[in-house]
DNA sequence: CCATGCAGTTAACAACTGTTCTCTGTAATT
DNA sequence: AATTACAGAGAACAGTTGTTAACTGCATGG
């Protein structure tokens, strides 16, 4: 039950990384469907044969690269969607938690957003699965809201995907803005806090 | 200035739309950027170096797709959204719209979801122009309606990217249900009409 | 301390890719 | 009727791809 990894095993976990990283850096200008096992181990260093000590091929290595992107994400919106203040302080909060994201890891967001709709069935599954977990995340935190009240299950959950989808919608805008103006990307979070914000008068007026 | 193409460009006009159909049915399982050239021409039954009298590369292919499967568009949702009746009947009609396009042309609206974000540059901004000129419209019929006094050019403008980018949403959820049972595609349709009904509800309480 | 396991290497395979050049048949032009 | 323009065919190019097999070196467990 040793919890430091040997050395063979530190060793091996490093490599897979790299190829994840690198896969990561290629999948900039194309899409998943097209990158090849040859093109990662190239970039690497590594040859083409040992890709498959790590992966069965570029869909599962795709798999594992959605869980890299996703996976992490759970208390990040966890705490937005549930942390203090009115609607716009939480709206604001959100669209600059976003904003920083994108910011900090581009590459996750163009894979997500590129791969969701992608030419790779097991990866849009994938997505799906977390977005949707994402989704029941959401409606739990909407749940504890006093607005919720009189909310049934179903349309809490709606509402929920309709979050989630906006929030994929704001990373692919503000990532499209980052290689622009500060400008542009203030109107990016300008114009999404807007939307965001009639989403949530939206809700408020419910079943009013 | 005959309007009757002669044989000639006939028969030219012929196997182009016979490439363009080839490309979006091998696009069904995998992206354009992955799609190569000899591919589509086998598929065809032409010499790949036919591709060349009709396209420069596998992405200006992927462009003449965008106008085939958006430029045809604009009546639809001009229409859609200055139709007569109430909030609801108007959205009632828009998904059921949405719902006959996504069954009669399912591979369009499939290109169109993946390639959005996908891998080919060109590809990309051809989306986002005719997706920009869709929202363009659909703010101006925004602006006919009587529940739109006082909102700003911005705002309208915001208002119709939300729902331009809903219908997009709306028109992937469809196509994930089409594979599915009646019953999928009736809660999509379901799911639909209430966000959309939110977004309304956000809209009559904007500046209330 | 030795035997085993296994990450990574090397070499080779048939199949595939985009692109160039040359050629052919025929519709369109004069 | 003769000439031109041009859609498409055919062959060849160097380079790429995924996958298999047999190998090497070294960390690990007995």
């Amino acid at each position: 039950m040793s919890h430091t990894l040997g050395i063979r095993q530190a060793q091996k976990q490093k490599t897979r990384q790299a190829l994840l990283d690198a896969a990561l850096g290629l999948l900039e200008d194309q899409s998943l469907s097209s990158l090849g096992l040859r093109e990662v181990t190239r970039a690497v260093g590594v040859a083409p044969t040992a890709f498959y000590r790590h992966f069965r091929s570029t869909a599962d290595l795709g798999v594992a690269l959605v869980e890299e992107a996703l996976g992490s994400l759970h208390p990040m919106i966890e705490d937005t969607v549930s942390a203090a203040g009115d609607s716009d302080e939480r709206i604001a909060r959100a669209v600059d938690l976003i904003a920083r994201h994108v910011e900090t890891y581009p590459a996750h967001v163009r894979f997500i957003a590129r791969e969701r709709h992608g030419g790779v069935q097991p990866v849009r599954e994938a997505i799906r699965e977390q977005l949707a977990r994402f989704a029941e995340e959401v409606k739990l935190a909407l749940a504890e809201h006093p607005e919720s009240k009189g909310w049934s299950d179903d349309d809490l959950l709606m509402l929920a995907g309709l979050y989630v989808d906006h929030m994929l919608m704001a990373a692919s805008a503000f990532l499209e803005a980052l290689e622009g103006s500060d400008q542009d990307r203030q109107r990016v979070a300008c114009v999404t806090s807007r939307q965001m914000r009639l989403i949530s008068i939206g809700r408020h007026n419910w079943l009013g």
